[in-house]
DNA sequence: CCCTTTCTTGAATGGTGGTCAAGAAGTACA
DNA sequence: TGTACTTCTTGACCACCATTCAAGAAAGGG
């Protein structure tokens, strides 16, 4: 039984698809991105993505696994601690507007698809672990921290949605935010 | 040249696809419920909508329409001042909860079809009116003012989206809230 | 040489929003 | 009463979509 065709060439393939995917997508958003489109820019029929992914669903979660992935990685790198809460959501909000058009995607697909719910229920789950590190010495109790978190991302995502050069995106969370840690310290 | 076929039809049979409408969509989303669907509710054939309203976009416009009508009119009628903010806000996340999947679909539908962002704008116009009326004497500057407006309304869409039995929006908002208005305050 | 596994494909399926031209049903005017 | 004009309604149809299926090609193991 050959363990392979060409060794490597499935993942290489599977990579190819998810580039082209990402590439497409971040253009023409994912409903506007046809299989078929998919499949002529990696050079393949329509249907041999089936091969390689269950669904155009999936399809999708690979490509923002690999977006969110590196996107968390970069922002816990920095020392959050050491350059603060502010600059680290300034880093994230840069970060999400570039892929603002799978955000949105992830955000409506998410009460249509069960793939999509479960990448962002995952998603969320990281995200409030990179915040809980920067909001270690921010709040007291367990409970309002975790509020805390959660408040902290219903503004970035909100503000995401209300971006625009009048009024950026950055401003209205530095406002929010501001606002909500000046809360806890009196607190 | 005859003005109706029977005076008052017209404007009768569209109100009833637009109640048949926004029954199925609460019921299972906008892009769930299809043309067909939704004629078969009404009791007519599946085109026949299309001589009523030009898309499916423009069904969802008109539902929309009537539903935050009737939100913003009933919230405007409150002595807003008089009941304060917080109690304003409590009673417009209640009042958006209700109708959670059609404000998915307004926010993702937005960015494809023309006639549902121009109707977005125009929502968002009239909430920043609302708005501007609880805020009045809460800030200093027209340019401060009009952040702290956009801010709140990214706080209760960004709270709608992580609203959760543990975390309900309305703490989540009121959390947001209450830090933005101290802020200014003190400015 | 065959056999199994890994890919790839052309053709087809069911369902979508939307179009079109023809018909039915009222109303106005002759 | 008849007929023309507008208002509605419909069945048949279209292009497109994600997805499926069965059959074929390529490559290595025995």
């Amino acid at each position: 039984m050959p363990k392979n065709r060409r060794e490597i060439d499935s993942g290489q393939k599977r990579t190819e698809i998810i580039d082209c995917a990402e590439k497409l997508f971040r253009e023409g958003g994912y409903q506007a991105t046809t299989m078929t489109a998919l499949a002529r820019a990696v050079g393949i029929a329509p249907n041999a993505i089936y091969w390689y992914f269950p669904s155009k669903d999936h399809v999708l979660v690979a490509v923002l696994e690999r977006c969110h992935g590196a996107m968390i990685e970069t922002l816990a790198g920095d020392d959050s601690l050491g350059t603060g809460l502010h600059e680290t959501l300034r880093r994230l909000l840069a970060r999400l507007r570039e892929i603002k058009s799978l955000v949105d995607e992830l955000r409506w697909r998410g009460s249509h698809s069960e793939v999509i719910l479960e990448f962002r229920r995952s998603y969320h789950r990281r995200m409030r672990l990179l915040l809980a590190d920067a909001l270690k010495r921010a709040s007291n109790s367990q409970k309002e921290r975790e509020l805390l978190g959660v408040a902290i991302m219903a503004v970035v995502e909100g503000a995401l949605i209300y971006d625009s050069p009048k009024f950026p995106a950055e401003e209205i969370v530095e406002a929010a935010v501001r606002g909500l840690i000046k809360l806890e310290n009196e607190a």
